[in-house]
DNA sequence: CGCGAACTTGATTCTAATCAACCGTGGTGG
DNA sequence: CCACCACGGTTGATTAGAATCAAGTTCGCG
């Protein structure tokens, strides 16, 4: 058995890969770093050379605009492939904070680049997944331009568990937030006063309970139903990329 | 001089290519087809297997949820690069109208694997692009989160500005949006009347002037301070790419 | 035990949505 | 050729949903 990774075995769920792809993921991940709840990772406008694989955790990424207030772009889970801006930007246009303590791996863009030169087929994965990534901004895009904000916690919440069961088997009805109400409302651009009304007026009507920061999913049907979530982990396809060589 | 192509010269302004580079991009153009304004290119839900290189004129994706509303997800301009979502998915999850008459030039994915397949280069270069649409995404997902109604339509503005410059230098500080004030709002999350009031008040302030549907920008320092805009495609760095073989 | 951060709740304000009417223009068919 | 129509734009009045302001309360932790 070849070295394996946190992010070869995401990727593998996807596509299988040669040993030689396994081994090259692999050394990304060679310099893991602990981060502390709470620790920067990037800062936004800071030059940066670094892309990230995250191995245990969450992060998340935002900005904060003129007037103070914080927009969260996304959170990020263990296996997860984090800032690739600095891909096409030396500025990074988006700040990364540790969530809960996290390990990160960091390697330079230069090993990015060797990885795919020598790894044609990694890096048409990673393009589908860069666009997999696009379709779940769409996805937030319609949610934030469209939508009540009930149902915008209402798909936050789906989204949240259905990427953390990606990677968990275990999680069947109920999940961690780890996430304290201002900033879900920081990710769905609403006030930590509404989403605790709204979250609260969910609780109320039995579609979902919670317990000590934990979230239960009580009536998934519904929850998809107000919040016009779709599961887009279901029906993704690759099975059309180069075949091992 | 080989072949070139509306593609591969908007991928040659970011770096080189080389002559068989170009000729492989030409070739994803081989067969371009007319659509009238008004025109459905992917519905929605539908199996796809194709892509679009955007040749003329302007097409806008988007999707409609459940009570009816639209959410604008993107327009796209000459040398865009559209439908990429149909390399993960096999249905699409979003729609795609031409905004004005238009040329597309579709080619299906296994053309692009191929593509991939013996241009790694090409495939980087996508995976870098793939990543820049994800941040303008990003800008978006800032914009409708956390600011007012104003700064949309500043932003928006601003953007659609800067994007047709990239491909027409002629354009110093006007240009014909073709779109209507339904179709802005859509794509901030506006209602008709609303953009039409913050236009008409942004008119009244001199920051814009208006003549049979094209816009002037009068005071673009202010525009992008009300916006909140900044532009991403001023710094953007590929040079860090393999360089041609 | 005391402190701070997160959560909860009520009262009020404000932004943008909704509803409704009207105008101007370009295209169409009688 | 002109009347009419449809679509996009404009404007005012009213409503609704979320923000804001303010004041507790609960919980975890040093």
């Amino acid at each position: 058995m070849v070295a394996t990774s946190c992010f070869a075995e995401r990727l593998g769920k996807h596509v299988p890969l040669s040993d030689a792809e396994r081994a090259a993921l692999a050394r990304l991940e060679e310099n893991p770093r602990k981060i502390r709840r709470g620790g920067m990772i990037q800062r936004v406008n800071e030059t940066v050379t670094e892309l990230f694989v995250l191995r245990e955790g969450r992060v998340m990424s935002f900005v904060i605009l003129p007037d103070g207030s914080r927009q969260i772009l996304r959170v990020y889970f263990p296996g997860d492939f984090i800032g690739s801006a600095s891909t096409i930007y030396n500025k990074a246009p988006e700040s990364l904070v540790a969530l809960s303590d996290a390990v990160i791996c960091p390697f330079d863009k230069h090993a990015l680049r060797r990885l795919l030169e020598e790894y044609p087929r990694v890096a048409a994965l990673l393009f589908l997944l860069s666009n997999a990534e696009r379709v779940a901004m769409t996805d937030r895009l319609a949610s934030l331009g469209r939508t009540s904000a009930k149902a915008r916690v209402a798909s936050f919440l789906l989204d949240m568990f259905d990427r953390l069961r990606l990677t968990d088997d275990s999680i069947t009805d109920s999940f961690d937030l780890k996430l304290t109400q201002e900033e879900i409302g920081d990710a769905i651009g609403l006030t930590s006063v509404h989403v605790n009304r709204m979250i609260r007026q969910m609780e109320q009507e039995g579609l979902i309970s919670r317990a000590n920061g934990r979230i239960t999913l009580l009536d998934m049907a519904l929850l998809e139903e107000i919040g016009h979530y779709t599961n887009r982990h279901k029906d993704m396809d690759l099975d059309w990329l180069p075949t091992i060589s």
